[in-house]
DNA sequence: CCGTCGGTTCGGCCGGCACCGAAGCGATGC
DNA sequence: GCATCGCTTCGGTGCCGGCCGAACCGACGG
């Protein structure tokens, strides 16, 4: 026990933590998970606050490193900072409370069914359509979660060879190529990293899924039903 | 953007954070992630507050399920509740800015010194040996890093021969096998899970390392320096 | 050029909460 | 038995910060 030498880290923990310890700001903060940018106003009517209590809000985020914003003639667009970012709200949405199934109006229901079924996490796929695809890959033998969470040698020509990944963009990054990201309706990990990426990028691309709206959520289209079933054997039914 | 039917996680997320958004909750969380239990009064001492005090936060750290007590007859015994929040908290302070050489006094710094050779992160080693210890694994085909975070074959066979951990032991949990855990000094990855958990508890075992005094730090001993080089190859003085 | 709109600044209000000291309580030890 | 010790409970205090509305500013559009 050394009571005077404790390292100054508790308060910078603490710090961090009180960034995201009100309601308002946490709401910003997982709106902007969903990885677009957003302007201030959105943000304040999703939280339901008047625009200048946003104002704060935004300007302790962004001075506390969590977000950066780009203005645009009289609009201030905001988004996370970095996947580094990202990557920390993860983490802490997988160690909260179970998701608490129910959903009490109908348009809520429908709401966060739509999210259960896909949605994007920042810069990867994630909710059923997300797990559906880690485990079709590790299926596949693309993908190895026995002694830890890595691409395959397969799933590495798999990514370079079918969705045109170059070597170099996968590797130059400071970003770990695969990371497990506990998916938080699912409870089970799902694809993230760089990897993760690409493949949401591709998917994307291709219109195999597409943003519902503006928000978070995702549908998969018609062709991607027949290409992810025809690419990795996924059961239409299991991500409909 | 959905105006009234945005899901409730926000100030399910805000609330997790508000336990850790405190300076004294925050340095009781980060002393307890030495892996060790406090007592009340340990905590209050080091945190520099009133013992009174200390009760009212470690209530609200046991009822928000990051601790857990035990009472021994006029003591209450706390520590983490579970890896699982182990965890939470590393992944947290990964994410906090660089840790600031410097050190102040000199007993500040050689105590934080001591942290940055090796300590233990809740169940596993980190530090300076904590990721010495995992590149030497890498180098010697152990563990590969290359495409993700895993333990290889070799890696497997490792374990369950020369560090006699049976393959249940590592199996049946609902832990991964092995994960990355970034170093809060290095900014390096380190090997944490179960296999991480089995490698520390281990070279305890072995009195390889040792704790220093009460808190966090570890470090090598003699026969220590000498398993290591021989096991994993590791020069003593990168360790020392 | 003037109206509108997105955003910001400022003052003021209010609730929550971190802190302490004093008093109380059960366990321990002499 | 009494003194001590670890911990808790309870009042009281003070501050921090989240919120709003009103006024203001700059960008845009007719």
């Amino acid at each position: 026990m050394t009571p005077t030498a404790q390292d100054r880290s508790g308060s910078t923990l603490a710090r961090l933590a009180r960034l995201l310890a009100d309601d308002t700001r946490a709401t910003f903060c997982l709106a902007l998970l969903g990885g677009r940018a957003w302007t201030a106003s959105e943000l304040a009517r999703y939280a339901g606050v008047a625009p200048s209590t946003a104002t704060e809000h935004l300007n302790r985020l962004i001075h506390g490193g969590l977000l950066v914003e780009a203005r645009q003639g009289r609009h201030r667009y905001v988004q996370l900072a970095s996947p580094d970012v990202a990557q920390l709200l993860e983490d802490l949405t997988s160690h909260l409370d179970p998701p608490a199934r129910p959903g009490r109006s109908l348009r809520g229901a429908t709401a966060s069914a739509a999210l259960a079924r896909g949605r994007t996490c920042y810069d990867h796929l994630a909710g059923r359509l997300g797990v559906e695809i880690t485990d079709a890959m590790t299926r596949a033998g693309l993908l190895q979660q026995r002694t830890g969470f890595a691409l395959t040698e397969d799933g590495l020509a798999w990514l370079t060879g079918v969705l045109k990944v170059t070597e170099a963009d996968l590797r130059d990054t400071r970003r770990p190529v695969a990371r497990a990201c506990l998916d938080w309706t699912e409870r089970r990990p799902h694809l993230a990293g760089v990897a993760g990426a690409r493949v949401c990028r591709h998917l994307m691309a291709e219109r195999w899924v597409a943003r519902i709206g503006s928000g978070r959520a995702v549908r998969v289209t018609p062709a991607g039903e027949a290409a992810l079933s025809d690419l990795l054997g996924i059961d239409p039914a299991a991500i409909a």
